[in-house]
DNA sequence: CTGAAAGCGCTAACAC
DNA sequence: GTGTTAGCGCTTTCAG
């Protein structure tokens, strides 16, 4: 391997002049610092992060845990936080839990040894305050994103699923609908409880009532799934008087599986139930079909990379520093005025 | 910082068998080796992963330089190799180019930099032959993965482009159609040449002419772009003799762009013009629409971490060893018979 | 079974 | 402007 000690010697310096070189610290005379130049090129010297990053303690390099990097949503957080991070200096070492708790453990302790300067994270649910801790115990700030958790203090970036899903629930309210049902994601997920939160107050503003088979759950990531088959039989086979006309869909995947089931069931969207959903439906920009709350992923991704990389080098900032973005409602054809039925 | 000294000193030990006792090896006593364990729990100690590899020059990190995140081939290819690695005991550096030839340079050197021990690459084009004789040089194999480049020698996972392409535009052919399109990705990269060359063939097979205006040319990543919708504009206003009934799409992003196009010039498909691509179409399960070949892409991912870390662990193996992986045909709606048309 | 010494590649601190 | 020394946290080598 070629070493600073290399480059000394075939330029005839002392390594420390290289480093200086290098790091541009110093003043150097600019013939030296030619030939030092010149002896990296001709001998192909890449500095070692791991020498470096023993002395310095730090290693410029982001560790980011994202819960499912096959979600579109996710994907693009990733690519605005990379993004960012290297425009500020940083590298970003990427990881997926798939929501599993035993993984994102596993990838927390290869962070720590990877001797990591941040870390950002989508927790996989509360007991990852756990590995939060022990983060902060070698401290290395962490900046949430997408979700929070109990008893986290620190940076967050989040979408603002309380809002998006008020409005969501309040345009099918709008177009006629009275009886709206909730497939929602895992309760253990914050965005889950918010948005289970929105519609319950935004159905309860409204005067209308829930039913008891109105509100389900299923995981985030389910495109298809055996479950969403049986919960749609259950919200589908209600009375005509219960039976929902529209279902608010917590995310993405979740819309997907429901329509899936719906077309099992020989139900169409939106002439017999309308859908709308939290976050973009990607890759189907030819024929925008569903009504959805977009977030702003990958603001979300920059954001996040940004705050933590602040907090990196600035001591002096809050405690915690909270945004909340909102995403776009955009109304399609998946949610239809219920009067036409009639 | 907790390093093996304080453990050491916690214990009543040298930092030696500290060591011995972390990596498993030599023997230790039970009690000792208790000892050790305790005070590393109290401690919170966690190795230092750069110290370590700048003794052993290895980091147990792969580098995996993927050209566009964005689009789920890659992210999906992404999470088969990184589970893959971490099966094997591998940590990955993942980044992403968005087909750029100067990001993929600087990532190259952060990986150099970063001392991976092997890179999983999809090239950018031809000249990323640098990159690879850089990271050749340095001792770090590089296995390629999706394309192809002149001069590489080493180990391939790809998937089948020739025999993808002939048995889309062999479907189209066998449903009557005569007059087919081809819109390509850029001929810079090796699939774009394959799929290309698996067209031409298979239509001069068929006694197939093709006319100057049929092969065109897109970016892979543009789901959204005025040149398709001018290419577009082009093939459908050739003379009704000349004027294609169907298209073949060099990739999924590009029969978004071509449906968007057609939609905005109130061309239907499949009515008007049938569409069959390469690569599935993401999210759109619930109404699986395109004709696709499907890429096995965790699978690709898999396959090559796991060539990549035989070769880290194993100097006796062929010079190169090329997968190439056949994709999957689903004939779906967007691809329809001629004859129902007339 | 355990320990002491040396050194991986680099830079901070201090010479000159 | 440039060089010398020491040490970051760890493991290899050699001793006991």
């Amino acid at each position: 391997m070629v070493t600073i000690y290399d480059i000394a010697k075939n330029a005839k310096v002392s390594p420390m002049t290289v480093s200086r070189v290098i790091n541009n610290s110093g003043n150097i005379r600019l013939t030296t610092r030619e030939k030092v130049e010149k002896a990296i090129k001709e001998l192909g010297y890449v500095p070692n992060s791991a020498a470096r990053s023993l002395i310095s303690k730090r290693t410029k390099t982001l560790g980011l845990i994202l819960s499912d990097i096959s979600n579109p949503f996710f994907s693009k957080v990733a690519r605005g936080a990379e993004d960012k991070a290297v425009e500020m200096g940083y590298s970003v070492f990427m990881t997926n839990t798939d929501e599993d708790f035993e993984k994102e453990k596993n990838y927390i302790n290869r962070m720590l040894s990877s001797r990591v300067d941040g870390v950002i994270l989508s927790p996989t649910n509360n007991n990852s305050i756990k590995h939060i801790q022990k983060l902060n115990q070698h401290n290395i700030p962490v900046v949430l994103f997408d979700r929070t958790i109990d008893g986290f203090v620190g940076d967050h970036v989040l979408g603002d699923s309380y809002k998006g899903s008020r409005d969501l629930v309040k345009h099918l309210i709008d177009i006629g609908h009275e009886k709206i049902a909730l497939v929602n994601g895992p309760h253990h997920l914050s965005t889950s409880r918010e948005r289970q939160r929105a519609y319950v107050e935004t159905l309860k503003l409204n005067d209308l009532s829930i039913h008891e088979h109105y509100i389900s759950e299923l995981d985030f990531r389910s495109v298809q799934s055996e479950d969403a088959h049986q919960i749609l039989m259950k919200l589908m086979s209600l009375d005509k008087k219960k039976q929902p006309t529209a279902i608010f869909a917590a995310n993405n995947f979740i819309a997907i599986s429901i329509i899936r089931s719906l077309r099992e069931m020989n139900i169409n969207v939106p002439e017999d139930v309308s859908i709308v959903c939290f976050d973009e439906i990607e890759h189907v920009h030819f024929d925008p079909f569903f009504t959805v709350a977009s977030q702003p992923a990958l603001e979300i991704g920059r954001i996040s990379a940004q705050y933590l990389i602040e907090r990196l080098e600035n001591d002096n900032l809050d405690e915690e520093r909270i945004v909340i973005l909102p995403p776009e409602i955009h109304i399609r054809k998946s949610s239809k005025p219920l009067i036409d039925k009639e």
